[in-house]
DNA sequence: TCGATAATTAACCGTGTAGTTAATTAACCG
DNA sequence: CGGTTAATTAACTACACGGTTAATTATCGA
């Protein structure tokens, strides 16, 4: 849907449309209406129909949002990595310590 | 946990202890039960105790997957990232063609 | 005015998720 | 053996999600 809404202006049925075998109409509307609180469409009425919008704004917030979060994303990707390849060769962190030692109980 | 188990070995007490303020046992071991499934963590027993560790090889799996996608996913987010930058000049799309027109209804 | 069209609202329903408490299993140890 | 500790299982609950059908609202146009 919005795929077609990039295309530009959209009413219900018109977004509904590829998607009416598998869904009902109801299901759009709600489904719009999460992307319109979501702050990604407007709607607005024309007569009987409400044509649809993109709010670039709210597609600019998220393109925003991820972006910060790109770069975190991306280090703790490579920081995966790297564990991983300290790993290959020895087995497990902890095996080389605690040796028959297994679980220190405190004493009541 | 999973960061927790980064460091080494621990069992399942341990790595409940930080959350058992907000959960219980019981919902601690059907995460671990999850992420087990997922093939991300290997549970072994110790008498009474089991000791969990991470499966490289199940996040190996994870990080291959990840890559497969990131270009997809990087593209798209550029693509993004073009629309809006033509979209802050024009208005919306629609708005220069179909001008009057608006819904051309088919007469029975 | 009345019928058709566009869309929404109301009232449900099934399923998956994520948790709970209480009971149960299993092992250790004095 | 009997108590304690570690963990799991069983049975249940609450809730969000995504959908449904049927009814309702609003507008246009002949």
């Amino acid at each position: 849907m919005l795929a077609q809404l990039a295309l530009g202006e959209a009413n219900v049925t018109e977004l509904a449309q590829p998607f009416l075998d598998d869904m009902s109409l109801p299901a759009v509307t709600k489904h719009l209406k999460v992307l319109e609180s979501a702050g990604l469409i407007e709607k607005t009425r024309d007569a009987q129909w409400r044509p649809c919008r993109i709010k670039p704004d709210g597609f600019k917030d998220v393109a925003e949002w991820m972006e910060t979060y790109r770069a975190w994303w991306e280090e703790s990707f490579d920081r995966l990595d790297d564990y991983l390849k300290t790993v290959v060769a020895r087995p497990t962190p902890t095996e080389t310590t605690a040796k028959g030692k297994r679980h220190a109980r405190k004493p009541k």
